[in-house]
Formats: C-alpha cells, sequence, structure tokens
DNA sequence: GGCTTCACG
DNA sequence: ACGTACGTGAAGCCG
C-alpha cells in the first residue's frame, strides 16, 4: 500500500527549533528551526520514501473547544521570537519542494492531520512530538513521535501500541481525560495521576465505564472522581481529536515530487545550508555540480572493520611512505583511524573494536598497543577531536604521545568564534558526512575550519591553544594531594553539624520536613510560622524565594532563619567539597579535567572535580583550602595576578588617569573612590573604597544601575549617579566600552588581545534584555577574554622554562587568575621566581601585570 | 532535564 | 516601559 506522511508543522518545527543551535545567516536572520526541520524531513524521506507527503499547521484562531476554555491554553509559554520569524520561511521552503501545505481557519494541526490520515486508501505515517495523536493509531496509521529533540524516533503502530504503552491507541483520550496533560493544558481529574487512570482504564476500559461502576469504587478515589466528574468529561472533549474536518484536500495534491527543483538549491543557499547543498535531492543542473571538498572525500572511502588480532595489516598501511598524517577518533567501543596522503584521506578508514574507558584496562590492550605506539610515538602529523583526552588514554598503554597533532574541537572553537559548542557528533552530523567516517570526518571538519582562520586566529591555535593541550595534561595527570585525614575529620565534623542543626530546625518548625527543599521550606517559613509576609516569588515556578540574600533579612528576628543559614552552609560545604570528593580521590590525589572549548570568552573549565571554586570569600570555607597540600617534601608556590581584568581596561581605553594610577602602583579602588565622591585621596573612607570597589566589578561586568544598586543595596538613583561621576571622570572608558559594542554590533563579534572571537547573536535580537545582555557582553569579552589569553601564555612558558630548568617542580593548578605549582622545597625560591617572570611578562602592556606570590604547605598558606 | 542555590574568578 | 550585572560547575529537588 502507498505511504502518506503527515507532518505536523508547528510541532515539528518547535523540537527542531530547541534541538538545533540558535544560528543565523550573515544578516542575523534566524535559520536554525528550518535547517533541523529540513534535515528532519530529508530523513524522513529517504527512511519511509512515500508516496504522498503534506505538513499542517495551525491557525491561531481559537476552535470552538479551545475558545470556550481560553484558560487552560494561556498558560503555555509564548513562542520565542526567533523561532516565530522563522515560520514563514519554512512554509515558502516546502513551496518551493512543491509539498502540500495544509491549514484551515479555527482548526489545530492535529485535527487536520486526524483527518488526512484516515479519509485515503494508503497507510498513513503521522510526525509529531505531541503525544496527543496516538490516540489516532490504528491499522492504517503509525504515530511517529519525536522524542529528545528529533533524532530519537519512536513509531507505534497497532501492533506494538499495547505493548509500549500499556493501554489501546482509543484509551489515550480516556486516560487524559483522568490525568489530564499538563503541556497541553487538559485538567483532567484533581488528584488523579498516571498509576490510577492506568488502573481504572484496566478495570473498566473507559470514563463511561468508570462512571457506571462509580459505586464499586471505594475511598478517597471514588471521592475524586465524584467531584472531578464534569472536568473528566470535558477534559475528554478537549483530548478528541477531530476526524471531519471540512478540508479541501485530495490525495493528488499530496504527491510527494522528487528531485526537488534548482532553484531550491539556490534558496538554501541564501539560507547558508551549506551542508544541504551537496546533498542529492535537486534537479539536474546544467552548471558543473559543485560538490564541497568534505564530500568529495568522504564519497570514495572504503569502511574496513578489523579485528585488532589482524592490527598487522593497519601497521602496514599507516607506514607507506605516501601517508603523511593520520587522524583518528576514539568512540566507547572502537578506535577509528584513517591514513592520509596528499591528495587527502586515503581510500580506506580502518575501525578497530576497543573497550577504550579512559582508565579501564580494555581489551585488546596488548593487540592495539603496537599500532597506537607506531601512530603516537611516530612523527606523522596526528588530527583528533580531543587531543588531551588521547594523551590519557594512551596512559593505559604506557604511551607518551610523541607524533605532532591537530585538535579539531579546538580548531572549531577559534574558527566559529565561541559560538557554537558541541561535540564530534553533531558535527559530522552538521556537515553531512557518513556515519561511520569518523576518522575521515575528523580530518575533513579540520580542513574545513582551518581554511576558516585568519592569520592572527591561526597564531593564537599554533602558539596558544596546541601548546596549552600538553600543559593541561601534564596538569591533570600530576594531581593535587588532598589531606585524608584532615578530609575524614571534616567529614565527621559536618555530618554531625547538620544533623544536629536540622534537630534545631525541626524543633523550631514544628515538624519534620525536607530543608533541602526550597519548596518545603518556603511553605514552612512563610504559610506555618509567617516570618514575614512581604514574599518574593521567583520568576517561573510559584515558589517562595529563599536565597541567603533574601533569608538575611529575617535573620535577626528569627532564630530558625539563621539556624537555616547556618545549615546551608553546612551542607553546601559537605556536600560538594567533602563528601563529593571522595569518590574522586585516586590515590591520595585528585585528578581535575579542564576543558579547553567550552567557554564563551576563552577561559578554561574544571570539572571532577571543579577546582576553580574551592571556597575563600569566608572563613569557614577557606580551611577547605588546607585539604590541598604540596606532595611530601615539597611546597606549593602560588601565584595570582592583581586586578588583571582592570588593568587590562587601562590598557585597552588608554585612560590615562587609570594608567597612571597602576604604573604608580596606586590603590585603584580609592583612586577610583577619590573621584567618584570627589573628595583627596586621604579623605577616601573606608566605605567608599568598598562602594567604588564594587562600581570598578561593575564596569568589567558592562555596568547597569540597577545592578549596582543591587550589589551596593542602595537605590538606582543613586547608582546611576555613582556611574555618571565614573565616567565624567575616566571619559576614556566609557568611550571604550561604546566602541565595543558599536564593534561587535557591526561585525556581529568582538575580539581579544590575541584576536580570539566571540559572535554575539544577541545583539541582533529585537528583544531589548536580550540585546542588552549582548552589550554587556561584548564589553566583558574583551576583558575576561584578554586575561584568559595572557595566563594561557604565562602557563605555556612557565612550562617550558621547568622543563627546561630541569626542575621537578610542576604545575598542578590554574583559577583563571592564578597558578600554583607542587614544588620540592630546594627549588622554590627560582621556582617563584620564574612564575613570577613569566607570569608578569607574558605580554607587555601599557601599565605593568603584577602577581602576587605565596608559598605554604598548603594551598590555604599560600595566601 | 529544568530550576534553585551557592561556590569561585 | 521594560528587568539586568560577566564567566563557570555541582548538588539536590521536582515533575
Amino acid at each position: 500500500m502507498d505511504k502518506f506522511v503527515l507532518i505536523d508543522g508547528n510541532s515539528l518545527l518547535n523540537r527542531a527549533f530547541y534541538a538545533t543551535p540558535l544560528f543565523t545567516t550573515k544578516d542575523g536572520m534566524p535559520t536554525n528551526a528550518v535547517f533541523g526541520f529540513v534535515k528532519l524531513l530529508l530523513k524522513i524521506i529517504s527512511e519511509k520514501k512515500p508516496a504522498y507527503l503534506a505538513v499542517a499547521f495551525d491557525l491561531s484562531a481559537p476552535t470552538f473547544r479551545h475558545k470556550m476554555y481560553d484558560d487552560y491554553k494561556a498558560g503555555r509559554k509564548p513562542m520565542p521570537a526567533e523561532l516565530a520569524v522563522q515560520i514563514p520561511i519554512l512554509k515558502e521552503v516546502l513551496q518551493m519542494m512543491g509539498i502540500r501545505i495544509c491549514e484551515l481557519e479555527g482548526y489545530e494541526a492535529d485535527d487536520i492531520i486526524g483527518t488526512l490520515s484516515k479519509r485515503f486508501d494508503v497507510h498513513s505515517y503521522i510526525y509529531t512530538g505531541d503525544r496527543d495523536s496516538y490516540q489516532l493509531v490504528d491499522t492504517r496509521v503509525n504515530v511517529c513521535y519525536t522524542r529528545k529533540g528529533v533524532s530519537d524516533i519512536l513509531e507505534l503502530s497497532k501492533e506494538n501500541f499495547k505493548d509500549e504503552l500499556g493501554i489501546n491507541p482509543l484509551q489515550i483520550i480516556e486516560q487524559k481525560a483522568l490525568m489530564g496533560d499538563k503541556s497541553d493544558n487538559i485538567p483532567g481529574v484533581a488528584g488523579i495521576g498516571e498509576k490510577s487512570a492506568m488502573n481504572l482504564l484496566e478495570k473498566y476500559y473507559d470514563l463511561d465505564g468508570v462512571y457506571a461502576h462509580l459505586d464499586e469504587i471505594g475511598g478517597a478515589l471514588h471521592n475524586k472522581l465524584e467531584t472531578g466528574k464534569e472536568l473528566a468529561y470535558f477534559s475528554k472533549q478537549l483530548a478528541t481529536i477531530i476526524t471531519d474536518v471540512p478540508l479541501d484536500i485530495s490525495l493528488q495534491e499530496c504527491v510527494l515530487k522528487m528531485p526537488f527543483p534548482h532553484k531550491l538549491r539556490e534558496r538554501f543557499a541564501e539560507l547558508e545550508f551549506k551542508s544541504l547543498l551537496t546533498k542529492n535531492i535537486f534537479e539536474e543542473n546544467q552548471e558543473v555540480e559543485q560538490l564541497s571538498i568534505l564530500e568529495m572525500g568522504v564519497r570514495k572511502q572504503e569502511i574496513r572493520e578489523i579485528n585488532p588480532e589482524r592490527v598487522e595489516e593497519v601497521i602496514q598501511a599507516i607506514q607507506q611512505p605516501q601517508v603523511i598524517g593520520i587522524s583518528y577518533h576514539w568512540t566507547e567501543s572502537a578506535f577509528y583511524c584513517c591514513p592520509l596522503t596528499n591528495e587527502g584521506v586515503n581510500e580506506v578508514e580502518y575501525i578497530l573494536p576497543i573497550k577504550a574507558g579512559l582508565l579501564d584496562v580494555g581489551f585488546y590492550e596488548n593487540e592495539l598497543e603496537p599500532l597506537l605506539r607506531c601512530i603516537f610515538e611516530g612523527d606523522k602529523t596526528t588530527y583528533s577531536y580531543n587531543v588531551k583526552e588521547t594523551m590519557h588514554r594512551l596512559q593505559i598503554f604506557d604511551i607518551a604521545y610523541r607524533a605532532p597533532f591537530e585538535d579539531v574541537g579546538i580548531l572549531k572553537c577559534i574558527a566559529e568564534g565561541l559560538s557554537n559548542v558541541d561535540g564530534l557528533e553533531f558535527c559530522l552530523n552538521y556537515f553531512s558526512l557518513a556515519e561511520k567516517q569518523k576518522a575521515a570526518g575528523v580530518y575533513w571538519l579540520w580542513k574545513h575550519y582551518s581554511d576558516l582562520l585568519n592569520k592572527e586566529e591561526e597564531k593564537l591555535y599554533k602558539d596558544v591553544e596546541l601548546p596549552l593541550i600538553s600543559v593541561l595534561f601534564s596538569m591533570e595527570q600530576e594531581g593535587v594531594c588532598v589531606d585524608l585525614a584532615m578530609l575524614q575529620t571534616l567529614s565527621l565534623k559536618y555530618n554531625a553539624e547538620i544533623q544536629e542543626i536540622a534537630e534545631q530546625i525541626y524543633a523550631l518548625a514544628g515538624e519534620k520536613f525536607n530543608i533541602n527543599s526550597t519548596q518545603q521550606l518556603g511553605k514552612i517559613l512563610f504559610e506555618k510560622l509567617k516570618i514575614a509576609d512581604g514574599v518574593k516569588k521567583t520568576k517561573e515556578s510559584k515558589n517562595y524565594k529563599t536565597t541567603a540574600e533574601e533569608l538575611e533579612k529575617y535573620a535577626e528576628d528569627h532564630e530558625i532563619v539563621r539556624l537555616l543559614l547556618r545549615y546551608r552552609k553546612a551542607q553546601k560545604i559537605n556536600s560538594t567539597y567533602i563528601e563529593g570528593f571522595k569518590p574522586l580521590i585516586k590515590q591520595g590525589k585528585v585528578h581535575t579535567t579542564y576543558n579547553q572549548s567550552n567557554t564563551q570568552t576563552g577561559r578554561l573549565s574544571s570539572v571532577n572535580p571543579n577546582l576553580q571554586n574551592i571556597p575563600i570569600r569566608t572563613e569557614e570555607g577557606r580551611e577547605l583550602r588546607k585539604l590541598f597540600m604540596a606532595s611530601e617534601g615539597n611546597v606549593l608556590v602560588d601565584a595570582d595576578y592583581s586586578q588583571i581584568e582592570l588593568r587590562l581596561l587601562a590598557h585597552f581605553s588608554g585612560c590615562k588617569e587609570l594608567i597612571q594610577a597602576y604604573c604608580e602602583e596606586k590603590d585603584i579602588h580609592a583612586t577610583t573612590a577619590a573621584q567618584v565622591f570627589d573628595v583627596p585621596m586621604a579623605e577616601v573612607t573606608s566605605a567608599m573604597r568598598r562602594d567604588a570597589k564594587a562600581v570598578n566589578f561593575g564596569i568589567i561586568y558592562g555596568i547597569s544601575a540597577f545592578g549596582l544598586a543591587k550589589d551596593l543595596n542602595i537605590s538606582t538613583k543613586k547608582a546611576q549617579a555613582y556611574i555618571n561621576r565614573y565616567f565624567e571622570n575616566y571619559s576614556d572608558v566609557k568611550t571604550y566600552m561604546t566602541q565595543n559594542v558599536e564593534m561587535a554590533n557591526k561585525d556581529g563579534y568582538i575580539k581579544t588581545l590575541l584576536g580570539r572571537r566571540r559572535v554575539i547573536n544577541e545583539l541582533k535580537s529585537s528583544n531589548y534584555n536580550v540585546r542588552s545582555f549582548g552589550e554587556r557582553a561584548a564589553m566583558n569579552m574583551t576583558l575576561q577574554g584578554s586575561s584568559a589569553d595572557i595566563i594561557k601564555i604565562a602557563m605555556i612558558h612557565v612550562h617550558q622554562k621547568l622543563k627546561e630548568g630541569g626542575f621537578r617542580a610542576k604545575l598542578v593548578l590554574q583559577v583563571h587568575d592564578e597558578l600554583v605549582i607542587d614544588c620540592p622545597k630546594d627549588e622554590s625560591e627560582e621556582v617563584a621566581k620564574i612564575l613570577q617572570t613569566e607570569m608578569e611578562n607574558a605580554v607587555s602592556l601599557r601599565v605593568p601585570m603584577t602577581v602576587e606570590v605565596g608559598i605554604g604547605e598548603n594551598w590555604f598558606e599560600c595566601k
């Protein structure tokens, strides 16, 4: 029987929007949802090969069944503007594809699809992200539901329906009538969830059955059903899809005509859907078909799956003289590699099964080892998506990564301006590179992205990011020693303290509850104990706000609030820094992982554990730094930049007053205070200095009066006055910030000292808040990003110097503006000197980059 | 998986 | 008249 594919346009466009990273054309038109939709559409066509295809859309006028109950619909979130503008583009593209668009005033896409699915003598396949449509399944209708974005599709047919969902298709309506559907604003019967709904349906089949036997049902359920009867039947009406919409559509109009007209290819080019241009879906054209270099290379490749016991074949292939490089990729179950020649990828890609868990001993490790040695101890350039991860994996083979390398993940960040950070899988998919050709794909991506780099970016990649990989690897591998005895002592102390405070809180609250639940806590404080009525609610939900900032207001008058604040503090320290650390300690050390390619500014981030947010701001938290020790017989040498971002501001803006202040090593916050409050330096009070410090921070963040007011707990008006005074005195800073935003607006991105770009799409938004955010981000990027650039250079130099000098000292930590070295005592003086010198002289600017050095047995003592 | 809260620079 | 400080990661709750 012929196949008829019916697509819920609104639903799938919505799914595609959230499943595809937001991107725009050069002139700022968002196109991600259309792109995602088209990709999905092509996938459906190639899988199902339907004879007929139609896409249905809602027309927003409310239908009868919704008009009466607008309240229920009102709960839906409005569609983001970035998505709304893509609807007309999608419709236009569909028209060009010759695809029938179905819509009718007063009906939703559901109803149209319901009607069409039953009308013709075909087998219908409905694609939707809405579970409502399940009820349409019958012998000739399948529903394909897109779970988790759009990639994972659950196909429901008459045959598998009951196995998957436990009920019959038509009972879906009855189920929703009973339990409701929050996402569709169907109320259901209050107090009935999935469990009781399913029990009832199993026994009585449908709503009528339930109410016919209401007297058999006892207890609370009886009462719920009785009071909810009207709502139940009303919900049933809401949930039922109409299948007799008066549509004037014939099957003939829905014939799918392939290939698509050449015009469509041109439109895709305008929309910058580059990866779609090479698809084999367009009519032949007179012009020579322009295949992308990526596609050409991969097309002629052969895949060879090889048992590692016969790895010799691969080794020989790699050792051929014409092979000039090797690209490779690891997954959890295989190692992919592909020899490269002058012409690009070789004709073969090898796949070797292996259990490649990072630190596990894998299967086949003995068989694989010769190949890995050949690749990674050789001198041919290796291409990878994540070199540092490979360096760790090679540890189990006791192989050092000596071959030259390229790292596509990092290259991509630089080429794309930090805007699109995602894994290899997504990336290959984006360029329509074949599923299995992962290693070849890595190389072609490298080619693609390296062609995009300008001179500055090439330097940043080659001279900073690539050398940094080895430095980070060494730091991660080295790890930091943890004082296990102290950890155990603290664990006991905090667990006891939490227990004790909790008991006191329960006593004051008059009941036991989960203190960690902000919801329960809010109810106790503001409804039961009524400690205050001026309660704030959080944005999305209707919960009470219980942040420390909020609770502080009531602390003076209420013992329970003081206890809560102590509880929270102890709980945080215990769960994150004590219990959370235990499973991450290996032989007395923690080995963090630095991520080099996931921030918007070029900073590193640290995970498992995060060693960049160890407490320091409070005395109690700061104690935890004693946990991080130098190794046996060593000391920690610690150095941090003093106000690096403000110094960069002085440098970039050329502000004479700031430059002078830094050149004379004046107290910058006091200097700012003198300016803002218009008093001589000698008369600056500590309060004035504190406020000026907040102003300086505000400037770095892209200041707003509101934000400053909140931070200083003063009126917005007063905050604005501070800002005005600041900009009057430091007018160069004002000019600099304005120019930054202008440049970002003009180019769509903003650059750091080393030319690292950050693309800021928010600047193009029509939404004031989104746009303002973009402006602040632009103002902050040059400072935060350049600071990241500088410390990276310092790290490479320090690592190099330590190695060259034959020191046993090792870099172990980076915390944005701070470096820590684990250092033998007899080297500490020299190492401290190296650390300070290399950090201060990483770059040469209009102001000195001052560094403060500390030495101690543990991290606490360094400060 | 999203939201809240809180730790750091 | 909007409703905000910039950049991160982890734990815990809730649906």
